[in-house]
RNA sequence: GCACCGGUGGCGAAGUGGCUAACGCGCAGGUCUGCAAAACCUGUAUACGCGGGUUCAAUCCCCGCCCGGUGCUCCA
């Protein structure tokens, strides 16, 4: 099955195929380390996510590179003022970084490059674009992209600049630059700053120039695609073209996907307005990493995303309905054979599933016919009426739509329990809600115990003990539920 | 200001030039239950921003308008 992907760059729907024919090649630009990430930044990363699950699922192996910006100017500002080397600075972000990827069920890439690592190649890349008469140092020691030596400068975002004035907003530092456009490729040490010594001086890489040399440096002059956040496609990915492709002469990525922005009640995320959401407040209020996950996920990733809380309360009760089918499919006692109805269900089920991400991975669409299957399955068990050739036919649709969305399997317990730990540590438990701790408060032993007690009490026709139990762990939060199969609890 | 994207039932959100306009949540009824809850089933809503145009036919194409958002600057 090949993926239809939007391509930014040729402003159409365009299939994503390996150019080597064994492995997709791509680059997907990573966070900058000097904060813990908002949901903002994971909504990019887990539709990067889905991206690669599909391609893996559908049997197209891939080659995925993913920076870490570990060098900045905020990364040194707020570096000094806490009095620390940047790499101290920095490695609590990184490490926070990987445990949010964690879990959020985000695939680890198969290469995650540091900039602070790639130096040597970064100036390499300054002083092969000098030598093509590109770039050139200015009296501070810093050193520039002319813009004028790419004439197709505006090609992936298509903008004209050509008729824009120089000197419209100028400015004032960098007064020296041929063209106000001009973007830094290297930027002069100024005293006391991290930097490092250099063939081309003593200084620190610009952004841009760090994404075109560790590109470059795994995947090669030329790679299949590109990915990030909205925002980046100017003027970020602009220039990593204009740097790359000024020195190469070949295209730097065929294919260049972008992830609209997620907006918290209607508006842009931002702490000014009080609506800046980390992973990490949100699984401290008490929700569920599956939830987020599913939440920043069902919104295709070329639309703007509205979170809200009644929208991740919605990822939490989709998800228990997922989880609870697979529970009673699995646990059903069921007579041998198969149902033709069912069966051809289930891989219709299948197929409208993979067609619906295959479209320029659609994942609304995606999830409607594993609805669907869910309902006319736990019909037919109503009905006795499916059997166990089914179950195993249902089961593998379940498996194929985790293996992208990845929220059956329940991991959720781990998340919580790091964010908790962490808020001990970081002095915010203040920020944690009553009721999440309400939860974690009886093991998982002392909730069983409880719930046998109550059975038993429930079998003597006890029903005051047995209600009793029954509301003292409502107040925390543990649901008991009664089936026909026994006794069920669950953290709400 | 320029550019781009969107406006679909109570909410979120797919989709299509003509067929019952998905799916999820919510809500209602039913089944089950000691009672509940949960679970499941069924149902639910006079839903395609407004005004023109093209067409035999438009929610879907074109034009204009209104509203919301984003980019043009560090930003996922």
């Amino acid at each position: 099955m090949t993926l239809r992907l939007f391509n930014t760059l040729t402003g159409q729907l365009d299939e994503l195929t390996p150019a080597d024919g064994v492995a997709l090649r791509m680059y997907a630009c990573g966070p900058t380390v000097y904060d813990y990430g908002h949901i903002g930044n994971f909504r990019t990363f887990l539709q990067i996510d889905i991206l690669r699950r599909f391609l893996l699922l559908t049997g197209t192996q891939v080659r995925h590179v993913m920076n870490i910006t570990d060098v900045d100017d905020k990364i040194i500002r707020n570096a000094a003022a806490q009095n620390m080397p940047i790499g101290e600075y920095t490695a609590r972000f990184v490490q926070a970084f990987f445990e949010d990827l964690d879990s959020l069920r985000v695939q680890r890439p198969e290469i995650i490059a540091r900039a602070t690592e790639h130096i040597p190649r970064m100036v390499e890349l300054v002083q092969k674009l000098a030598a093509a008469g590109a770039a050139y140092q200015t009296e501070d020691g810093s050193w520039y992209f002319r813009l004028a030596a790419f004439p197709e400068y505006g090609k992936l975002s298509k903008k004209d600049l050509s008729g824009m004035e120089d000197g419209a907003r100028v400015d004032l530092d960098e007064y020296e630059k041929d063209s106000a456009r001009d973007f830094a490729l290297w930027k002069a040490a100024k005293p006391g700053e991290t930097s490092w010594d250099t063939a081309i001086g003593r200084g620190r890489p610009g952004w841009h120039i760090e994404c075109s040399a560790m590109a470059m440096e795994y995947l090669g002059d030329s790679f299949d695609l590109h990915a990030g956040g909205e925002d980046l496609m100017f003027p970020h990915h602009e220039n990593e073209i204009a740097q790359s492709e000024t020195v190469t002469h070949k295209p730097f990525a065929r294919h260049w996907m972008h992830v609209r922005f997620l907006l918290v009640d209607g508006r842009k995320m931002a702490k000014s307005e009080g609506n800046f959401f980390t992973l990490r407040d949100l699984l401290l209020k008490g929700y569920k990493a599956s939830a987020i996950r599913l939440a920043l996920v069902s919104v295709p990733y070329r639309h703007q995303l509205n979170f809200t809380f009644e929208g991740l309360a919605e990822a939490t009760n989709a998800i228990e309905r997922l989880r609870t089918f697979r529970q009673r499919l699995t646990q059903a006692a069921l007579a041998a054979g198969a149902n033709p109805a069912l069966q051809a269900a289930a891989e219709k089920a299948q197929a409208d599933y993979l067609a619906a991400l295959a479209n320029d991975l659609n994942t609304a669409e995606a999830r409607a016919p594993i609805f669907d299957l869910i309902r006319a399955a736990n019909t037919a068990l109503d009905q006795g009426q499916l059997l166990a050739g089914d179950r195993d036919a249902i089961l593998r649709v379940l498996t194929s739509f985790d293996a992208v969305f990845d929220v059956i399997d329940d991991h959720d317990a781990e998340p919580t329990r790091m964010a908790l730990a962490w808020a001990a540590e970081a002095g915010r438990l203040t920020d944690v809600a009553p009721e999440l701790l309400a939860r974690q408060s009886l093991t998982d032993e002392a909730i069983d115990a409880l719930v046998a007690e109550r059975t038993q009490a429930k079998r003597q026709r006890n029903f005051a003990r047995a209600d009793h139990i029954r509301n003292e762990l409502a107040e925390k939060g543990i649901m008991i539920e009664d089936s026909k199969d026994g006794v069920r609890w669950k953290r709400k």
